[in-house]
DNA sequence: CAAATCCTCTACCAAATGGTAGACAACCGG
DNA sequence: CCGGTTGTCTACCATTTGGTAGAGGATTTG
């Protein structure tokens, strides 16, 4: 995967800590997965919420890189929100871990939760100006911008990280669901956000 | 709060599980939060997961009970949608720990999360079942209902228990911040769900 | 080549965890 | 008033947890 021991220390600890989660990833687990001994992930952070911290502020990182990539490119408008929102679903489908880290931050509230939005705070921003600009040109429905960005937040994040709902009602946690998933959720938001065309 | 012993445990473990979390709480703590030794516990339920069982499977039927009202009265179309979301928001600002539970079931997995499912089963189909009607009758955009539903409750269940992402982003969890909420959840769920009247 | 640095390991440890065994008091029906 | 049931407790226990102390091999550096 990596360089430094370090590194691959996170590489795992994102995959574990994103889906089973914080508290149910013991140290002894995690060093097992790598065929480390657990003192060796001592020597690299100084505990594991050192562990925790530095993973957080690395796939904040991705995370931005990833998105911001959306923001920057592709037109403007709606085009610019489902090009956001399809980078979701890649990351959905490609790395499940890191949006499932940031669910389980979320969940674990300060002084990880503070750390992930502190570092997520540039694209939040940038987000903010974008939907701001939006409604001014009329293209967008008015609304407060950071409830906006909260509420689609959550939408997408659920329909992409509640594998457990959908496992529990039937839905198989296929490629093929994930793709009728993105195509509501998109024809949803559009429906949300938009004004409609007059002509 | 109520009659048996048992009962109480229930009561407690709502509260410590559906704000820390199931891992979070210990046996322990569950039974210094009630000045009771944990074999008391232990001596009302086999053991920690059946705790968790017996408690999703009355708060299930608390969660139908508060919802089911707002299926049943209420005009039709949009109103009901709203009576709903208000009902979920109303039991955000009084029992905000249900719903906090409900979240943490679904992320627990199975066997809990398919025993939440299937307790809310009834509660779901006729959601279903109204949607299509809704849909059928053209009072509403055409949708699969069930991923429907799991935007709807993806939002909602977002906006009303993401509390540390709010808190994080400095939206301090008052009253005043929840009803706010609401007014926007209730504006982009009516944009995004129901067809444009015609004159 | 010696000394320091870097990295991983073995050996522990105290605290907390879920759970068992069984004493003991209160209560209740016959 | 007595035998059984019910409910809570004390006393343990094995395991797991996050973390410390420090040995020892490798690698770099003077």
């Amino acid at each position: 995967m990596s360089g430094t021991t370090g590194d691959r220390i996170l590489d795992t600890a994102l995959i574990s800590f994103g889906t089973r989660g914080y508290d149910a990833t013991s140290l002894d687990a995690l060093a097992g997965a790598l065929d480390i001994r657990k003192q060796t992930i001592l020597y690299w952070f100084p505990n594991k919420e050192a562990v925790l911290s530095a993973l957080i502020e690395r796939s904040a990182a991705e995370l931005s890189l990833a998105l911001e990539a959306g923001l920057e490119g592709s037109g403007e408008g709606w085009d610019k929100v489902a090009a956001i929102v399809r980078a979701v679903f890649r990351l959905a489908a490609r790395r499940p871990e890191l949006l499932g880290l940031l669910r389980e931050v979320a969940r674990l509230g300060p002084p990880a939760a503070t750390q992930m939005v502190a570092a997520l705070d540039p694209l939040v921003q940038r987000a903010n100006i974008f939907l701001e600009a939006e409604m001014d040109a009329g293209r967008m429905r008015r609304h407060d911008p950071r409830l906006l960005l909260l509420a689609i937040y959550s939408t997408v994040i659920g329909m992409v990280t509640e594998v457990e709902v959908f496992r529990a009602m039937g839905e198989e946690p296929t490629a093929r669901s994930l793709v009728r998933r993105r195509a509501d959720v998109l024809g949803l938001l559009r429906s949300a956000l938009m004004t409609p065309v007059e002509g």
